[in-house]
DNA sequence: GCGGTTACGTGACCTACATCACATTCGGAA
DNA sequence: TTCCGAATGTGATGTAGGTCACGTAACCGC
């Protein structure tokens, strides 16, 4: 399936378009191809653009003390990443983003979300849902941090996205759990 | 200043309104009054609302095995607050809601919502960008749980909102930032 | 194929915070 | 005013998870 057409799917979850309203939405996007490891946004980066991920994965996360890294986001195929909060706020980036496989992207202007917005009414109902959906999901991600213990929290990340246990290291697990590679590690070795 | 022109200056920082623009709008709320102590949404509820603060100050939170309690937002002057999830999605509340001082508030249906979106680009404009800050700060929010202790968290939250030290009970403090409130008291208490 | 970096396990020990128990203070209702 | 429950402080003790240290195995570039 082309890219063209994977966009037009998961738009289509949320609003119809005609065949000529897609294209001219997806002619603002432009293709992006990442080797594993690079690097798409950087610490201190100005950040212009949002991505679509077609295929592959990244991780969206943040670096305390230039020490301790910890994951806000894996990025998987249909997933939205960007440093929200330096794309909205125009200020330089504090969120990292790389790549954990090769990846190919679909990048989107602050300018042409913006432009694709107030042109269609439809545009800005979607990206008004695709943020709700965000926002529920990053309250539901803080409850279950203060509710659930790693073990917990382990298992129902698993349980989410069984992929993940063979596609990123079990140190990138950690990160994304907030716990020590230690202690993720004997939470599967030690019994019960 | 009236109910509707806090709404207008609200709204005002993202989008302009003609004034029978905003009187449409403003036309969608209702008006709802409740005394400190009573609940705006109880767990298991149908939630069919969501509310903007005028005055007083509410508490979002979720209950865990009847026993624990974990607030997910202090809602004060000026803020939307419900259950997203459930108000998106149509299912029974998980999160509640009650009234923390006196409290006036204007209500929302989700269908009236729905119908200034679609009947107005701009008000949907203006619900796209409430959500989008509204993720910025749940992401900002769980990245300071991560990435620091309760210390640290307590003092941001102070610097932030100073009011609450005086307008909260602790240990609803103590439940925010997710620690027990004999931690919470020992902070201030034990020097450094 | 070699050498080094990365991933991962594991033991010993440390620390932040939880839990339990009890005392004290304070605000609101009768 | 009196009383009761809510809010708060504080000591003793338990525990999840962090940190440090070390070893091994897999992977990657040259």
């Amino acid at each position: 399936m082309d890219a063209k057409e994977i966009l037009k799917q998961h738009i289509s979850k949320t609003i119809s378009l005609t065949d000529d309203e897609s294209d001219h939405f997806f002619s603002h996007f432009k293709r992006e191809s990442f080797k594993k490891g690079q690097v798409v946004i950087g610490e201190g980066d100005d950040v212009d653009k949002e991505y679509f991920v077609l295929s592959g994965c990244l991780k969206a996360f943040f670096v305390n003390d230039e020490i301790k890294m910890y994951i806000l986001q894996f990025a998987m195929p249909t997933w939205w990443t960007s440093d929200y909060g330096a794309l909205y706020n125009h200020t330089k980036a504090l969120i990292s983003i790389d790549c954990i496989s090769d990846v190919e992207l679909l990048s989107l202007s602050n300018a042409d979300r913006e432009k694709l917005c107030s042109e269609s009414h439809a545009a800005e109902h979607f990206f008004r849902w695709r943020t709700n959906k965000g926002y529920v999901a990053a309250q539901k991600r803080l409850l279950s941090f203060m509710n659930n213990n790693v073990r917990v929290r382990y298992e129902q990340l698993l349980a989410q996205y069984p992929e993940l246990y063979n596609l990123v290291p079990k140190h990138l697990i950690a990160a994304y759990l907030g716990v020590s590679r230690e202690t993720l590690s004997r939470l599967y070795t030690s019994h019960k």
